[in-house]
DNA sequence: CGCAATTCAGTTGTGCACAACTTAATTGTC
DNA sequence: GACAATTAAGTTGTGCACAACTGAATTGCG
């Protein structure tokens, strides 16, 4: 079922790229889905989807944050986030108005019941870790592997960004 | 903060517990994303989104299949692969007939189109190895890692399926 | 001041992920 | 052969990710 032997008359050095190639991203997606799969069955009692989740630990953590600071701790635009925000804000666990100081930017704070929420969110991560069956040491080497790559990654779009070859 | 859940050795406060969750499968999240936006761009010039090329390798490496077997393979369903498919086929890159003995099935299969593009996606993972900045054997332990989280995610998954404890 | 450039949120359009459901074909049991 | 259970693909609906764009507010510079 998995990982034949490449077909065909002698497979060449560059067929066991493309399959390398599948093992590395492609296992990556599938941890993030599979993580996915386990975080919507806790976040579903919760009324929150896993990215809606990730708003809340901002905002638990930081208190009132501009649209814009959320997408730079959460790595998402505002083509995500508004729509995001707006779901949350019709759920009652968020608040959207405008600042005062700069009418361009959107204050996004927590309601009194998107903060009682917090409450009910204390055990997820330990649910989750249990899921994962992993000890703490292996999932800080794994998340400083993974944080490493994000960044070499991320440089190198920047090296391909408009104007460069 | 909580009383302490089953505190290991040398186990951070309570209080982390909200901001370790979210490193753990954020990191994951984030690293799987910026991966789509490398990919996205290497893979502009073939016309192919990063979930259509993971189709096209395991097309590249197994050749016809049914549309079950490749969703196996990539841990997808009908609901993403039937749309996905339809815009492979429309882009020329592949087949989709009803297979004779099993009406139900469909069998997927490349067009001469999707079996020569295999030719210019040669060079596409060592390009995406290049903008990791890893090597090979750093790319190798992180994948088995991956995998292995994989699993116990989803074997969490199913002991929380309907009628299990 | 005047006004071009920039910044921020939001909108639109495309595509993926997944749950829930539909339809059609096959299989097992009698 | 009849028929319930199962299986495969497809459809529908919701939500996320992201590119490209709009529009309003602010900033910088002469």
């Amino acid at each position: 079922m998995t990982a034949t032997p490449a077909p065909g008359p002698g497979a060449p050095a560059t067929g066991d790229f493309l399959r390398l190639d599948e093992q590395i991203c492609f296992s990556l997606n599938a941890a993030s889905r599979a993580f996915g799969g386990v975080y919507r069955v806790l976040l579903k009692d919760l009324g929150l989807t896993y990215p809606q989740y990730l708003v809340m630990l901002v905002l638990w953590e930081h208190g009132e944050l501009p649209v814009k600071k959320v997408g730079e701790h959460l790595r998402l635009d505002s083509g995500t986030l508004s729509p995001l925000l707006k779901r949350l804000e019709a759920a009652g666990l968020v608040r959207r108005e405008r600042s005062a100081r700069d009418e361009r930017s959107v204050q996004v704070g927590l309601t009194e019941e998107g903060t009682a929420l917090r409450e009910r969110a204390l055990d997820v991560p330990r649910r989750i870790a249990a899921a994962t069956g992993a000890d703490l040491e292996e999932i800080r080497a794994l998340r400083a592997r993974l944080d490493r790559l994000t960044a070499a990654l991320d440089e190198a779009a920047l090296n391909r960004a408009p104007g460069c070859t």
